[in-house]
DNA sequence: TTTCGTGCAAATGGTTTGCAGTGGC
DNA sequence: GCCACTGCAAACCATTTGCACGAAA
């Protein structure tokens, strides 16, 4: 299914066995990036002896590649495809994740990023907010 | 020292103890958030009775009330005063904190968020990048 | 056949929690 | 004196690591 992510394993040097694979085909198919124990609950309900540590060291050695990449929130880091670039709006009530671009965002970031000397990061930033739903559902939010 | 930084504890109902006036002018020094660990180094550097678990607790709690705020990274949380609106730009490469007024970043982030529902955050946002030290130091980075 | 990757189990590091005692107000 | 806050110790959870076996190339 994965058709050719695959492809950039073998590219890169990197054997294609199957927690690989399975990975792979997973943050495929996945809306938002997953966390590690779900990738090995996933794994694992398709081949049971993967275990959590050789999910943790492939996700780790892929994103080191570039064929990853990775976001911390709420104590542990999550993992997705590294394909179009872009960035990540998170809503600090529900948990919502969605994907930005890395062009909307960019050009404003980066200007303030290069006040201070710095370059930014071309993907992964994590902006906190408050999506639409939790916007309206708590106004008087303890 | 402080003068008027743990007057706010008295303002919220929050007991005005020798740990958290001392996490209060800790952080009121410091150049950039502290992590727990620090912390709890410097707090039991003048108090050594002081319980790491004490720490967690206060920054915990004065978080909650507003009066720090955190950001994560690297797998820990660290901690400052909450005064002036402001986030954070992290190089990934050495560590370095610095601080950007809110209102810097506010406009440009604002709108790429309110495009997607989302309302910002309006302190505490993390972004990543490389500073300018390390931007030179390493062309040929691994 | 030669590495690279894996399973397993144990260790690490940050953070949280239950509980009984104590100090702030 | 009441109750929030503390110290202590144990538990928790995400992540890492050492090692011997097994499989990709």
């Amino acid at each position: 299914m994965s058709g050719d992510i695959d492809e950039a394993l073998v590219g890169l040097g990197l054997r294609r066995t199957v927690p690989r694979l399975t990975i792979l085909n997973l943050l495929g198919e996945a809306a938002t990036p997953l966390s590690v124990l779900d990738l090995h609950r996933l794994v694992t309900s398709a081949y049971p002896m993967v275990n959590l540590s050789t999910v943790y060291r492939n996700v780790t050695v892929m994103t080191g590649y570039g064929v990853l990449h990775s976001i911390e929130h709420g104590g542990q880091t999550l993992y997705g495809l590294a394909t179009t670039p872009h960035h990540h709006l998170i809503c600090e009530h529900c948990g919502l994740l969605i994907e930005v671009p890395a062009d909307r965002l960019d050009p404003a970031v980066a200007q303030v990023m290069a006040d201070s000397g710095f370059k930014m990061e071309p993907t992964g930033q994590l902006l906190r907010g408050r999506c639409r739903r939790c916007r309206h559902a708590v106004h008087d939010a303890s």
